[in-house]
RNA sequence: CGGAGCGUAGCGCAGUCUGGUAGCGCACCUGCUUCGGGAGCAGGGGGUCGGAGGUUCGAAUCCUCUCGCUCCGACCA
């Protein structure tokens, strides 16, 4: 893409209202604009990030074996009426009136009505085990929207729901979205600590918190500073394997690790005290086993191999989309701007020309862009007639993690400059290898 | 929902106390010079001060109502 040719609406001053660095970084980005308090447009960069991490849910979603469907935004009242939840939810759920009188909500999530799905469908056992997802907007009427994308009142949510036939089958299925959360936070180059949490109105005994460390977290929390060593790394895990699903959960929730919610004094004081960290987080996912509870009160059953009719077994797994742009941004910044990790980043690479209208430079940025491309590579050209500096404090800001230079200086002894955000550490060489050393960063990302 | 604050040009702000018909920086447009870390000079365009009502000869400024936004708290992916 070519800068000249885009619609990326920097700012050069921070505005008023952002008061985190998340915020302040995506306003000034170009990357969202706010509508109304806590509902924000997605602009093209904004856009292009957040599609990347949708593609990264989506791909350890169905790794996992967890299969995609799209559920509508506005829901009928009615079958919230059925779980008991239309009443208990409050004013955070969004009511709406169609032309008929009928009432109508935008979703805050979808248990009732995924449980409505199943329900008009399965009715066997072989069915089963079952995993559903999609990755929707949601609205919660929060009384206090804050901090951008961090707690809209709109925001994108992957929402999954697992039907199985008995407990140990629903817990496997716990147990299986959680590792595929961990994949899924660290291909975002995060590290999010699964904490035991409490569960809210979503109900049920067992639940996870993911949190991403970062000072401006919502949640204050407690863990043993070891957890922030674990790796899932590159291992293969097979996700069919209950035993050794169950061991990654065993190795990544066994330390001490939780939110003020279910912080235990006692067991926190048993870790050795260099280890004891307080700190806080921004919780950028959840996963629930609840068992029978909307199965149940809506009458999803199965029936078994013995010709029993029995309430399936659920859970529900949610990771915020929308939010884990604001809390990459948290654990990803500098004091110049944004740094995404290679998985996330709106483009690969960023080439600066730093003498626009050279017939030297000119044509050397065309020929990277192009090699770029070729390779499946699309780099942000800014094309601009722009001074140096004003081209460098845009790239920083935005935060492409690699920049290529290109000026009449470095051409004139054949070479342009390869320089990693992250480090600031500059390398010169040639335009052929600083093109495949792109490639070669991102084989594989 | 309790407490606090703010709405003046695309963005950041001054002007409001002590009414006299709107200003600065950035951005934008034109020209010249500049050109490896947000350039300089000259010229230019853009707002009737969130909205409504009131007081007054006269309101961004005073009064009333209203809408919106932000922050702290309680609640939350």
């Amino acid at each position: 893409m070519r800068l000249t040719r885009y619609f990326l609406p920097v700012l050069k001053e921070n505005p008023a209202e952002a008061q985190i660095v998340s915020h302040r970084y995506m306003l000034r980005a170009g990357m969202i604009k706010q509508q109304a308090a806590g509902i924000y447009s997605w602009l093209p960069l904004g856009l292009r990030v957040l599609r990347r991490i949708e593609t990264i849910v989506n791909e350890e979603q169905q790794r996992a074996g967890h299969i995609p469907l799209l559920m509508p935004t506005l829901q009928p009242a009615d079958l919230w009426r059925e779980s008991g939840r239309y009443d208990d939810y409050g004013d955070e759920m969004l009511r709406i009136k169609d032309r008929g009188g009928r009432d109508l909500l935008f979703g805050p999530t979808n248990e009732e009505m995924i449980t409505d799905i199943f329900r008009s469908h399965v009715t066997s056992y072989k069915s089963l085990p079952l995993t559903l997802y999609h990755i929707q907007w949601k609205f919660r009427d929060e009384l206090r929207p804050r901090f951008g994308v961090m707690r809209g009142r709109e925001f994108l949510m992957k929402d999954g729901y697992n039907f199985d036939i008995d407990k140990d089958a629903a817990l496997h299925a716990y147990n299986r979205h959680m590792v595929s959360y961990l994949r899924t936070y660290e291909r975002m180059g995060l590290t999010a600590i699964p904490m035991r949490a409490a569960s809210g109105p979503i109900g049920g005994d067992n639940t996870h918190e993911f949190l991403v460390l970062a000072a401006t977290g919502e949640s204050e929390v407690f863990f043993d500073s070891a957890v922030t060593e674990l790796k899932l790394g590159a291992r293969a895990v097979d996700y069919d394997d209950r035993a050794a699903v169950a061991a990654v959960c065993q190795e990544f929730t066994t330390l001490y690790a939780r939110t003020d919610e279910t912080h235990d004094p006692a067991l926190f004081d048993a870790i050795p005290e260099a280890r004891r960290k307080v700190a806080r987080g921004i919780e950028v996912g959840q996963i629930f086993y609840f068992g029978t509870k909307y199965s149940e009160a809506m009458g999803a059953t199965v029936v078994t191999a013995e010709g029993t009719r029995v309430p399936v077994e659920m859970g529900s797994h949610g990771i915020g989309v929308s939010r884990l742009l604001g809390a990459i941004i948290e654990a990803s910044h500098d004091d110049k701007g944004i740094i995404w990790p290679e998985g996330v980043t709106p483009f690969p690479v960023g080439i600066v020309n730093l003498k626009q209208g050279d017939a030297g430079t000119d044509a050397a940025c065309d020929g990277l862009y192009k090699a770029l491309q070729l390779l499946g590579l699309e780099a942000l050209y800014d094309d601009r007639d722009e001074r140096a500096g004003a081209k460098f404090a845009t790239m920083d800001l935005i935060g492409l993690p690699w920049r290529i230079t290109v000026g009449p200086r470095g051409l004139a002894n054949g070479v342009v400059e390869v320089t990693s955000r992250r480090t600031g550490v500059s390398e010169e060489m040639t335009a052929e290898a600083a093109v495949a050393k792109i490639a070669a960063i991102y084989d594989g990302v």
